[in-house]
DNA sequence: ATGTCCATGTAATCCGTTACATGATTAT
DNA sequence: ATAATCATGTAACGGATTACATGGACAT
């Protein structure tokens, strides 16, 4: 149940709407956890509930009203309680390796297509740290908070790169199979 | 919806019962994805149900039937077409790495001790793999199956090797924080 | 005209986890 | 004695995905 503590961790940056953290987590904090706009409302409201965040609405012109979500006190202890407790390991659930695993079973010139797709995905990816890196993190004097962010993107940045490397390596010895 | 294909991509294999799905899950095919004895058993009902395999019951002495699952030829239909379509990326969870992205609320401490854990966990896969590999993969003249699962074993153990540096590189990083 | 962005949600379904339940055999 | 292994499942709950729903503003 780390969406919630998730969501709280965003909150502490900044109060934020639903909107504004489904975004969240399609970007900067979604590098690490996914999660998509309906599971980001359900889970605002449960917290509203525990009373570990404040919810105000704000009036706009011309666009719907947003709905401010500001973390309590009780939420960040919250977070505190939750840093204490060990972590889970994450779980692996890779379609492309259950393909290779199947390989007699399956269209190989189709999981060569996918190769090359997963590729692409990962090179978008690893674009998108290296920018972050860049405008965000690359001068000196980091506050905690960023230096945490900027561990996280480093290791973020090279385990991208050694994937595209497998990945490719795996295309070439998927070529030679087909000899 | 991939862990049916799963399970009939091991039973590709060779017929199995569901508890010999379960452990192939916790081992083999389980180090790309995982699931769990309860997934397995209400997976395998529902194939039956869709006649993509077929079950019988095999008497045993002083142990409890089992019950034994084919493929049909609708069931290696059923991987073929899968294998013609898209992967999906895999969706990354990550605990860790949201408690390093909340370094300021956090107790470094205790994430400290949580990297050693984790660092340990990783160790512990890529001596799995690695002894997998020197058991059934070492030899020459693989066949099409066994070269996969190679291929899936190589990226495995490339990626594990990669994330354990930079997990102790995290590490370093953490403790030049709290000076 | 068409589509994207803003902003909120509900409903249905499916996937995953935890706990419960049974009962004999074999190893320490 | 105690625990692990073999072997099957059910039940309850919670998390994740997909589809549906609304409606104005603004850009092409």
């Amino acid at each position: 149940m780390a969406l919630a503590e998730a969501i709280l961790v965003c909150l502490t940056d900044r109060p934020m709407s639903g909107y504004d953290l489904a975004k969240t987590f399609d970007a900067s904090i979604g590098l690490f956890w996914r999660a998509s706009h309906q599971q980001v409302y359900r889970e605002l409201a449960r917290l509203r509930e525990r009373n570990l965040v404040e919810s105000t609405e704000v009036e706009q012109r011309g666009k719907p009203n947003r709905i401010v979500h500001t973390i309590t006190e009780a939420g960040e202890h919250t977070i505190l309680q939750w840093s204490l407790k060990p972590c889970k390991m994450p779980s692996i659930k890779d379609e492309l390796l259950v393909k290779f695993y199947a390989l007699e079973t399956v269209d190989i010139p189709a999981l060569s297509e996918q190769l090359g797709v997963r590729i692409d995905q990962h090179r978008g990816k690893l674009n998108v740290y290296h920018r972050i890196k860049e405008r965000f993190y690359d001068g000196h004097n980091l506050s905690t908070s960023q230096h945490g962010k900027l561990i996280a993107l480093t290791m973020g940045i090279s385990n991208e790169t050694e994937v595209i490397q497998s990945l490719e390596n795996a295309l070439v010895m998927l070529q030679d199979t087909q000899d």
